[in-house]
DNA sequence: GACAAGACTGTTATAATGTAACATCCATAA
DNA sequence: TTATGGATGTTACATTATAACAGTCTTGTC
């Protein structure tokens, strides 16, 4: 079973609540927060926030996920499972609330120079820019 | 009025309360969260959430103090006032949990282009580079 | 197959963080 | 003076996240 690598297809195989926690986030057209994904897979069976935060927390660990920290929310990686030794940023619409990510190695180059330049040694980055999408901006 | 600019005096006059979070924010060495400033400062006669909470919004909002998201934590600005027209980036240590501050006027251009370059129109940004500090890292 | 090791699960209870709503107070400026 | 907007104090509540513990499934190894 399991055995799909399409393009958004996770590099680990996933148990069946990482399964259905990543196939809420792959649905959703926002970030969501943990009890709002528990809600909707009520119907599956999970019952307790547990349940969620550790399949959340495994999906960010390998990638397939990524954390909002300023939305306290989780949306699906839109490369499929993102490395991190490259910075992952997010574009998030204060207006609509959609929320677009960008990967770039300059700016995590950069970053890394940055924190360098204070002898400060980079493990991971948190990429946040808050502002109106230009769907919004067009309206 | 208020056309005192000290190094680290605060723009606006503040209120009590305000004051009074500022000034444990100000005197710790670490960022702190509402419920452990609000602990510190029940022996002035604060007894709620909210009333440091709202505090804590204005000093945000004028530029006082910053709210570190991946830690649902406060600090207070190490200038004295953070205008928001150019990003502020924070290097937390995971070690020794202390946080410092820096200010960059490039990252801030180049942070919004990067938006602009998808439509996005940028507000403000989250930059938080977690890793070792130099003090950690020597020991 | 047997079995140990490690990851994952289910569950209950609780901690930590953040807000809604409402009445009141106080400074400021017209 | 008085209206206005901000700030306050308070209770109650909502949301987000974890601790602790016992049980189960998977995987690699012998």
């Amino acid at each position: 079973m399991s055995d799909d690598r399409h393009a958004h297809a996770p590099i680990q195989k996933l148990t069946r609540n990482q399964s259905l926690v990543l196939g809420e986030l792959r649905g959703a057209e926002r970030p969501m927060s943990a009890y709002a994904i528990l809600d909707r897979l009520r119907a599956e069976g999970l019952k307790a926030p547990l349940q969620v935060y550790r399949a959340l927390d495994k999906l960010v660990a390998i990638g397939s996920a990524h954390r909002l920290e300023s939305l306290n929310a989780f949306v699906a990686c839109s490369h499929g499972g993102c490395s991190d030794h490259s910075a992952t940023g997010f574009l998030i619409c204060e207006t609509c609330g959609s929320v677009a990510e960008f990967e770039d190695e300059d700016l995590s180059d950069d970053l890394t120079r940055r924190g360098e330049a204070k002898g400060f040694a980079v493990r991971r980055a948190n990429i946040e820019l808050i502002g109106m999408c230009s769907i919004c901006n067009a309206a």
